[in-house]
DNA sequence: ACTATAACTTTGATTAGTCAAAATATTTTA
DNA sequence: TAAAATATTTTGACTAATCAAAGTTATAGT
């Protein structure tokens, strides 16, 4: 049996494999999202791939084996069922729910996993609008693309909240950047680092380049 | 923060407790219900105390301090709770449940406990029909006895089941050995270790003194 | 009151996971 | 391309939790 150590590594390398289509993961970043010291990391490195969990290569990253992706994704579908549950069933915000469920995917049985995605509904999308893998581990690949990627008078609909930091997602809320709202990108200054969008109440929000990266979304044709 | 050996250690110490009315448990018996070695309970114990959570008495046993206790009576709440969730919400078997909640009492917060308790309406038993500790670790002294504690002929109402082995509660559900059922005790044979119940509709069932001591009962007046 | 048995403790070892700081390799910059 | 900066790895140390087996103490039986 993995470790609650053990699946934390293997999902966040997943997430991050996800999120930038890449196939190896430097041990920086490894040590980053994880907050361990680089050492600790390049350690966990070389038991990871002892146990068959992962590829270790040297001065350039890992990569999840057949094994690891397998059960990366099994720990991705279930932080992102439970998030769904904290929110649709007891009510809790969603900038709360992240931490929540990064202790419960480690402690919920396969069973109970099962019996709250059927107490759910089978939901496809957390609430931060990411995918839930599958039980066969397939995930949904999104098309859309982060919003510093549109150019000035788009018309986008938001999809996802990448970011999982507390303060930005109250920020997101309050200023109605959720997964299905629409917006139109009325400023886009590359120098200046700064998108101003426009919702169709005429509510205006600005982003940084750095917060926008963290908000995909999908043209939308009005 | 308290691990979860810590809170499971602290946990069985008080059900001992409550369950036996005695102010010292001894190594032995911690050994057993945690399922490690002497040992290792004993070694434990020396760290418990260190850290404030219990006094050890060696060769004798040890006994919860007030700072013990209270989180000792709120991992109770918590598994108890969670039970109750994992029974009403989302059907799960009660002979399955116990498991179960052993793993999520410790990945759940304050706040996530809050909020199912709210969600359940505040129950005060769990399905076993043990009484669930309030928030602030008050928990309901039964006065039920042991099935094995009354004579021939009393008529009883089962208040709960101790026991959390698996295959048993699979027994007393199918013989509606469960909290809330009436009962006329119409055999006890002290010498053969057996005590034999019908229930109104006069289905029998027969249980040995290990077993009997682990169901408790209130007299009833028919 | 001895002795055999049971209960408990000690000792020495192991594994997982972590850090700090030193060592090494790679990449960037001038 | 040589130095500086950055990234990664190694080394040595530590804590929590555990076991097996040896040692000690208490208890029970005769
Ligand atoms: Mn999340
Ligand atoms: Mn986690
Ligand atoms: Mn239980
Ligand atoms: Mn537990």
């Amino acid at each position: 049996m993995a470790t609650s150590t053990v699946e934390n590594y293997l999902k966040e390398i997943l997430v991050i494999t996800l999120e930038e289509s890449v196939s190896k993961v430097p041990m920086g970043q490894v040590a980053r999202v994880l907050g361990v010291t680089p050492g600790t990391a390049t350690s966990m490195a070389k038991s990871l791939e002892r146990d068959g969990w992962i590829k270790y290569f040297p001065r350039v990253g890992v990569s999840l084996t057949r094994k690891g992706r397998k059960l990366a994704m099994n720990m991705l579908r279930r932080h992102r069922l439970l998030e769904t549950f904290l929110v649709e069933t007891l009510g809790l915000d969603w900038s709360e729910i992240h931490a929540e469920a990064e202790e419960l995917e480690h402690a919920i049985s396969e069973k109970v996993l099962e019996k709250l995605d059927e107490f759910l509904g089978r939901p496809r999308f957390d609430p931060h609008g990411d995918p839930i893998p599958s039980k066969g581990g397939v995930i949904q690949q999104l098309s859309s693309k982060p919003l510093s990627d549109f150019e000035k008078d788009a018309e986008i609909r938001i999809e996802s909240i990448i970011d999982q930091d507390k303060e930005f997602l109250k920020f997101a809320r309050k200023t109605k950047l959720v997964p299905g709202q629409r917006f139109k990108i009325i400023g886009k200054e590359d120098c200046a680092d700064s998108i101003t969008l426009k919702n169709s109440r005429g509510k205006e929000v600005n982003l940084g380049f750095r917060s926008a990266e963290k908000v995909l979304a999908l043209p939308f044709e009005s």
